[in-house]
DNA sequence: GTCTATAGAACGATAGAC
DNA sequence: GTCTATCGTTCTATAGAC
């Protein structure tokens, strides 16, 4: 820790405090209507000198679409590897995943909304990342069905399903409003793992005895 | 009948075809993105002649959000109102709201993702109708529930998502896929029905006995 | 590494002929 | 109701001084 921990855009190093600002503003009016102008503006300098670390606006866009994918692939796909039951691992995912979606709304909700302004090949590259992780959470639900720790029929649709149930968390939470967002986390992992996975509250996997209610 | 039915926006009135050329521009390419010329090329005439039907750019916008916030009220919420059980109404609903939200993607994805451009008062204006259909599946899921139809622990939290988990199908839904919308539809308001909201296949809402497997 | 200055194109919108 | 012409602005991006 040789610096103080930056907590604002403004004390990271230029290039990401660039990458911060501009998620940012794509998030808030989106990308085809913020100019380099205003981003340069926001960081504090003329808008030429972004070009000293950034090729184009299309690379901008790119550097944040292809940044939040690996850091979603790396920080929270490893919780799907635990040793803990199914459900206990599907529930923590859900929820590191809700919190960090928001922690990172900009940037991730930029990766997933204005992935068409990016040229073709880098569109794909950065769709294929996104598409990778859906994929790990699929594969985990198609396992834990075969081993019996959730209780659904098609785990392929029901997991899409359940990413995009948790997925809409962004669009409606607000910090103000009556619940906390580990609060709905919290809720929502339970909803998705219970209900929508059919998962057996507490017990191992495989036992058929306990049945609340 | 007086017209062959139109099944292009080319053989729609004007006034509506250039709302529809726009709606899908907007939606493939975003709002910012997609300049007046590029409409009217479309359309088939020049960028002035757009404005002898609408005042501004934004004003396009706005007739598009409101037009389709008002189409997804009156053609989809009187099925609520129904006499069936819960558990059925709410599953005709869906599947007609998971195949409505498909038809007018171009319409619906603008309403929800570019109200930021509109001025203060209009967006409030679509946003307020939009909220309102969203209130009116939570207020059926939280009399469901009071019935008995619907075992569900917070039936609020419950209803967005749900919503949130059926609005995701236009993101990966794709006619070349294997499945068929019906097909999704069919087996989505199922999930949501039977499991995230827990109602109980056949019977009537207050009977105890039957249990499958 | 940031600046001024600007090229060259595209933007939203308007005026007025037909 | 559509056109041509154009106003004034803004756009992305570059050149070159410091």
């Amino acid at each position: 820790m040789t610096d103080a921990t930056p907590s604002e855009a403004d004390e990271l190093p230029r290039e990401a405090a660039i990458l911060d600002h501009a998620a940012r503003l794509f998030y808030e009016r989106g990308y085809g209507t913020v100019g380099m102008r205003t981003i340069a503006e926001v960081v504090g300098v003329r808008a030429s000198s972004l070009y000293h670390y950034f090729a184009s606006k299309t690379d901008l866009l790119y550097q944040i679409c292809l940044g939040v994918a690996r850091d979603f692939i790396d920080e929270l796909l490893p919780i799907l590897s635990g040793p803990e039951p199914y459900a206990e691992r599907m529930a923590d995912f859900l929820r590191r995943h809700i919190e960090l979606r928001w922690q990172r709304r900009h940037w991730i909700s930029t990766a997933q909304q204005e992935l068409r302004a990016l040229a073709p090949d880098q569109a794909a590259e950065v769709a294929g990342l996104l598409r990778a992780y859906q994929r790990s959470v699929q594969a985990f639900i198609e396992q834990g069905a075969a081993s019996g720790a959730f209780q659904v029929a098609d785990p392929r649709l029901a997991g899409i399903a359940l990413l995009d149930m948790v997925n809409g968390v962004n669009s409606w939470y607000r910090p103000a409003g009556a619940r906390s967002l580990e609060e709905i986390a919290t809720a929502y992992s339970g909803l998705a793992v219970y209900n929508l996975l059919g998962a057996r509250r507490a017990g191992p996997p495989d036992a058929e005895s306990s049945r609340a209610s």
